[in-house]
DNA sequence: GATATGAACTAAATCGATTTAGCGAATAAA
DNA sequence: TTTATTCGCTAAATCGATTTAGTTCATATC
C-alpha cells in the first residue's frame, strides 16, 4: 500500500489539488472555498489518513522548519541537556530539530554542515570547532542564519554567539579558593585553541596575579584531546602525587577531567578535602552524589539554550532583510556551587 | 546569494541538466558521458560548491537515506549511548539517523511517528510505547521497515524487535543474591505494563520460588511513571529503613532508580553492602565511581545497537520485495558484573 | 549511396506539494 | 439588456533533482 499524496484526496473529493491544498493550510476562507467542500475534503483526508509529504513542501517553499544542531559531543552530559533544552524550546516555534557532534574535528564538522545544508535545514545553532569559520561565512553567504553556542570567534562578531562567562566563572573559582585559604593551586585543562578556553585559563593567571600569588607553570596542566581515557587519567594521577606538598588545591576546567578526578582520587584514596581541595567547572550527577561532593562553577545550561535560540528565531523571522549588525558574545553569568571538596 | 542548482552548474558548464545528474552521480561512463564534458562538469560543481539538494532528490527517488530512532529519553545514558552506536553503526551504510524522545507517552510517540513519516524516513527503529501496536502496524502497511529496540510487544511477532534478555539477566542477579546468603530481597521497579519489565519481575518470582523464598509481596516496590524526582526518592527512602531488619538485599531493576538508590543510602548513610546489599539492572558511570561501586547486570548495549541496525538495513534492502516471515524478539545475554555493592 | 550501429548527449516526464493567475457562473450595477 | 463584480474553484508553473526515451551526428556495413 503506498502512502497517500494530495492527488488521492482530491480525486476521491472530487475537487482540485489546488483546492485541497488550501483546505490543508488553513487558506480556505481566504480561497473562499465553500463550508460543504471544506468538510468534504477535511473528511476525506481524514479518512485516508492524509499527511503531507514535507520533501515537496519544503522543495517549494523553501522552508524546512528543521533547524541543525551542531555539538561536541551528545553523549556529554552538558551538551544532552543542552540539546534537550534547545530542542524543547524548537517546538514552541515549531521547529524540529537535527541534531550531531563533531568530536572537535574540523573535517567532520565541515561534513555535518555540509550534510544538514543539503538537507535544506532553516538555521543552525553551532558548536564551533577550531578553523570553522569559513565554512560559517559561507552559510551567512547562504542566507543561512546561524548561532554559536559554548564557543566563538573573537576575531569576527559577524555571527551571535551565547555562551556562558568563562572569564567570570575560573576567576569566581579561583577567588573562592584563594579566599579559602589555598595557594598552591593546580589547574587541569583540555588541550584546545579555541577563546572560551583560553579565557578561562587567562582567569586564573589574573586572580593569582591580583593576590600577588607566584604562577608556578608546573601547576597548570593541559590534557592533549586526544590522550585517551587512561592516558588522561595517569596524568591527573601523577599531578595528585604533590597533595598536600607541591600542591593544595586542583580546579578542573571541564566536566570530563573532573569525572576523571574523581577516579584519580578514588585509585590513590587521597582525602578531599583533607589533603586536596577540588572544584570542577560545569556540574555533573556524579559531583552531586559522590562522597564526599564536589563543589562545581554551575553553567546556566537552560538559559544558554533559551537565548541560544530566541535569537535564532529572531534572525529567522526577517531573513534575508536585514543584516546582522555584528555584536559581542551574549556571555551569561554562571553560578558557584560550594559542597563539601573546598 | 543563492544556492546553486543541478541547473547551475548545467548552464555555466554549457550542457544539459541530466548530464550533470549523471556526471554527479558516478552514471557518466554507464551514459557515455565522454571524459572531457565529465571533468568540466566536474570542475564548475567544484568551483561553484555545488551540493545536491536532498529534498528534491528525495521527492523524487523516493529514498532519503534517513532512519528515525525514537527512545524513551534521550538524556539518559542507556539511551544516549545506544543512539551513538546507532549512529555510527548507520554511518557505515551510509545513512543519517534522526532521533527524537518519547518520555513514553504514547501520544508523543505517535506525534514524533508521524513527524517522521511526513519527512520520509526510509525506516524507524523505535522503543515502542504501551498502546503503539496500531500506529506501528501502520507504518508495515505503508511497505517501510521498522525493528523494535528495548521492548517488544509479545502479542504480535510480525515485527523484528532487539533487546536484552531481560528475564535471564533479572534470574542471574536474583541467582547472585541468593547465593550470597541474601533471602529478604526486595525489588524496586518502574510502573510499566510492558513486556521487558513483566519478563523482568516474573523473573525475580521464579527465582525466589525455584529456592523455596516466600515471596513477601511488601518486598516489590513499584514506583509510578510519573511520580517525580522527590516522590520517587521518598519511596526508596521509606523502603531502605528496613534494612538491616525486614530487608536485606535491594534489586533495582533500572538504571535511573539506582541512582536514585544512591541518593537514598547517601541521604541515610546506610552501609553497603554492611547493612544492605544493592544491585541495579543496567550500568552506568555513577556505579563505578560510587564508593562503594554497585555491582550490576551491564546490557550489551553496543551489541543491542549493531544488531538493531543490521536487522533495518537487511529489510531496508529488499523492501516489499518480501514480507517478513515474523520471529521472536532476539534477545542478547546481559553480563553481571560484580562490584562491591554485594 | 542507403542503411544500420554506436557514441554522446538532451528533452521531457516525474515526484508532491504551493501559489499565482484566471475561468465560468451567478449576482449586482448601470 | 449589457457590463462589472463577486464567488468558488481550477490550471498550470514551480521548486531541484532523477530517469526514460529519444535525437543528432559520425562511422561502419552491405
Amino acid at each position: 500500500m503506498k502512502k497517500v499524496s494530495i492527488s488521492d484526496i482530491a480525486r476521491k473529493a472530487g475537487v482540485s489539488v489546488s483546492t485541497v491544498s488550501f483546505v490543508m493550510n488553513d487558506k480556505a476562507v481566504k480561497m473562499r472555498i465553500s463550508r460543504e467542500v471544506i468538510e468534504k475534503v477535511e473528511n476525506v483526508a481524514r479518512e485516508m489518513g492524509y499527511r503531507p509529504n514535507q520533501l515537496a513542501r519544503g522543495l517549494r517553499t523553501g522552508k524546512t522548519k528543521t533547524i541543525g544542531l551542531i555539538v561536541e559531543n551528545i553523549s556529554n552530559a552538558f551538551f544532552a541537556t543542552l540539546a534537550k533544552t534547545i530542542e524543547d524550546e524548537a517546538k514552541k516555534y515549531d521547529y524540529k530539530v537535527v541534531y550531531c557532534s563533531t568530536d572537535n574535528d574540523d573535517e567532520k564538522a565541515r561534513d555535518l554542515i555540509n550534510m544538514l545544508s543539503q538537507r535544506q535545514v532553516d538555521g543552525y545553532i553551532i558548536t564551533p570547532t577550531p578553523e570553522l569559520a569559513q565554512e560559517i561565512r559561507k552559510l551567512q553567504a547562504e542566507n543561512k542564519p546561524v548561532v554559536l553556542i559554548d564557543r566563538y570567534f573573537p576575531e569576527f562578531n559577524e555571527i551571535p554567539a551565547v555562551l556562558v562567562d568563562n572569564y567570570e566563572g575560573v576567576a569566581a573559582g579561583t577567588e573562592y579558593l584563594v579566599g579559602k585559604g589555598y595557594r598552591k593551586i593546580a589547574i587541569v585543562t583540555i588541550e584546545n585553541e579555541m577563546a572560551h578556553m583560553k579565557d578561562r585559563l587567562r582567569a586564573y593567571y589574573d586572580v593569582l596575579r591580583r593576590h600577588d600569588i607566584a604562577v608556578d607553570e608546573t601547576l597548570v596542566n593541559i590534557v592533549p584531546y586526544h590522550a585517551g581515557r587512561d592516558k588522561s587519567l595517569q596524568q591527573i594521577q601523577d599531578l595528585f602525587k604533590g597533595a598536600g606538598t607541591s600542591i593544595d588545591a586542583v580546579f578542573f576546567l571541564t566536566n570530563y577531567l573532573g569525572v576523571l578526578g574523581i577516579e584519580a582520587i578514588k585509585n590513590m584514596q587521597i582525602r578531599i578535602p583533607g589533603q586536596l581541595a577540588l572544584l570542577c567547572f560545569d556540574d555533573n550527577d556524579i559531583f552531586r552524589l559522590y562522597t564526599p561532593t564536589i563543589s562545581v562553577i554551575r553553567q546556566p545550561i537552560e538559559a544558554i539554550g533559551q537565548k541560544a535560540m530566541a535569537t535564532l528565531i529572531e534572525r529567522l523571522k526577517h531573513t534575508g532583510s536585514e543584516v546582522y549588525p555584528g555584536a559581542d558574545p551574549i556571555q551569561l553569568l554562571p553560578e558557584l556551587i560550594a559542597r563539601e571538596s573546598i
